[in-house]
DNA sequence: ATGTTACTTTAGACATAATCTAACTTTCAG
DNA sequence: CTGAAAGTTAGATTATGTCTAAAGTAACAT
């Protein structure tokens, strides 16, 4: 599982269980939080450490919200992502592929990844802001 | 220029232009310490105020980045953007259109816009990783 | 021009997010 | 087992961004 030159400590294993199990794109706070009401306990730095470590190989995906903390996802299936203006909530989309750009407009640099993300408002928000 | 309901104010003017003059996406400290090297002076509060209000009006784009400050640009044509992996800079792609998702992907959702974000190595970090 | 008023600015305190430090503990290959 | 590299910890520190309350000013009507 974690073959990734990573070693299986309780607290490193705690995190990317949580994840497994919590698709809703928790902030490092949460997961610090959700993960210490259960054995086994991690300091913050910890929690930091581990999400870093695990984003470095590739287990888990980092999205950057404006305006608010990180969030962090287990790389399941491909997919991308839908950002609320209102809620900040991030949420999966389904996969379908992108037109790379020509290597033109790439020039000397690397690809690596491409990277839909979709803004407006979630199905809550959308819905009270038609109330409201 | 901002008949956007904003006030056009020596400090708002100042941020906005410096965003003109400067395509590179720089960091809401950098647009800080920029602005306050010449008159009019700004403070920081005042700093942050108009980035958000400008950002609210349109005319400026935030753009997210993992593990750093969030950086801005004047929205002037449309354009995708490349994070680089390795030192954060954000550079401007050439636009090319995107298939939307279907409604059905897109549920009760509202969508706004659509962005894509390519990820990898600038064209300075490729060449050093390539001597490195 | 002048007065009015809502919008802006300001300094500095406050809040939040994330990293660093240095001592201690654990994992795991051999 | 055992040792060394990797991991963990609490708490301080840094980085980033927001809030407050008082003072200032742009824009508009007169």
């Amino acid at each position: 599982m974690e073959d990734s030159g990573l070693r299986c400590t309780p607290q490193r294993y705690a995190v990317m269980a949580f994840l497994m199990e919590h698709p809703g794109h928790p902030t490092a706070t949460e997961i610090f939080e959700a993960v210490n009401r259960m054995d086994p306990r991690s300091s913050r730095a910890t929690t930091y450490n581990n999400l870093r470590d695990l984003v470095q190989a590739g287990l888990v995906r980092e999205v950057a919200v404006e305006g608010r903390a990180a969030r962090f996802d287990a790389r399941g299936k491909q997919h991308h992502h839908f950002i609320c203006d209102r809620c900040g909530n991030v949420e999966d989309m389904e996969w379908y592929d992108i037109p790379k750009p020509t290597s033109g407009t790439l020039g000397k640099r690397t690809l690596r990844e491409c990277e839909l993300i979709f803004r407006g408002l979630c199905t809550k928000c959308s819905a009270q802001c038609r109330v409201g």
